[in-house]
DNA sequence: CTTATATAGATGCATTTGCATCTATATTGA
DNA sequence: TCAATATAGATGCAAATGCATCTATATAAG
């Protein structure tokens, strides 16, 4: 609990510093990158991001508007549509990447071996996704 | 990260559905308890509970008009109180725990081995307080 | 002693979050 | 075909959060 709320904290910081958007917007733009030319619908995207409904809605609209990503109605389902990338939201992207692997990186070296850096490994990966079972 | 947020969910899922305080409730109420009859100022309680200032005024404004802490002036220093856990509040957070209890050992046994827990365990005691150093 | 500064704690205001609900289209089933 | 239900996504409103600031007392410095 305290090492996932330090280091984010210490994320978000380091992105303010550099004038740059908060971590939500990474995770999406990055997600949002992958899907290629096709885009990927909000729904999609909601499930990768462990996001609520409301919550990936309203990110969405601001990345929108700050040009990041445009959104493309889907040909097969007229309820929703699909959101790409822009080359300002591309730009953005790689833009934060190495203020957050900097952060992470110094981190982890100060905190643990890289011994120890691969046992936590291995133990975060049994948490896989919300199996919804409690 | 992902652990940590289910773990949360999870318990604050049951605590609801249990009719009771929120998690934040149950360390806070802890640590009073703890303190015993002196009770403890805010501002040490601040520093246990690593929240903000204000996050720590509100909280105990909350617990005190439930009636589980109550305010007693503090001779030493005239700007501020200490508070004390009321006999109701013990009451509480003494129900509160076997709920909380129950959600850790369920998510744990069906998550990891005892060797894994004990790993974990290890690991999560590298992180001890806010360092402020990156 | 008097003034300047630091600390304990509370609070106004703007932003964010969560819940519930709403609209619109899709899917299912009689 | 047409009603009933499910799903995609947006949004109004209330509650929670973060920031800055405020009051009051304590401590330090001249």
């Amino acid at each position: 609990m305290r090492a996932s709320e330090r280091t984010l904290s210490v994320v978000e910081n380091a992105l303010r510093e550099a004038g740059l958007p908060e971590l939500s917007w990474y995770d999406a733009l990055l997600e949002i990158e992958k899907a290629g030319t096709e885009g990927i619908r909000p729904y999609e995207l909601r499930e990768r991001l462990l996001l609520p409904q409301y919550g990936t809605s309203r990110l969405l609209s601001k990345i929108e508007d700050a040009g990041f990503i445009k959104r493309i109605p889907c040909a097969k389902d007229g309820r929703g549509h699909a959101v790409q990338i822009t080359k300002a939201g591309q730009d953005m992207r790689a833009q934060m990447w190495p203020v957050y692997a900097q952060c992470l990186k110094v981190m982890i070296e100060q905190t643990m071996t890289p011994a120890q850096a691969d046992q936590l490994c291995d133990l975060a990966t049994l948490i896989q996704r919300p199996s919804d079972t409690v």
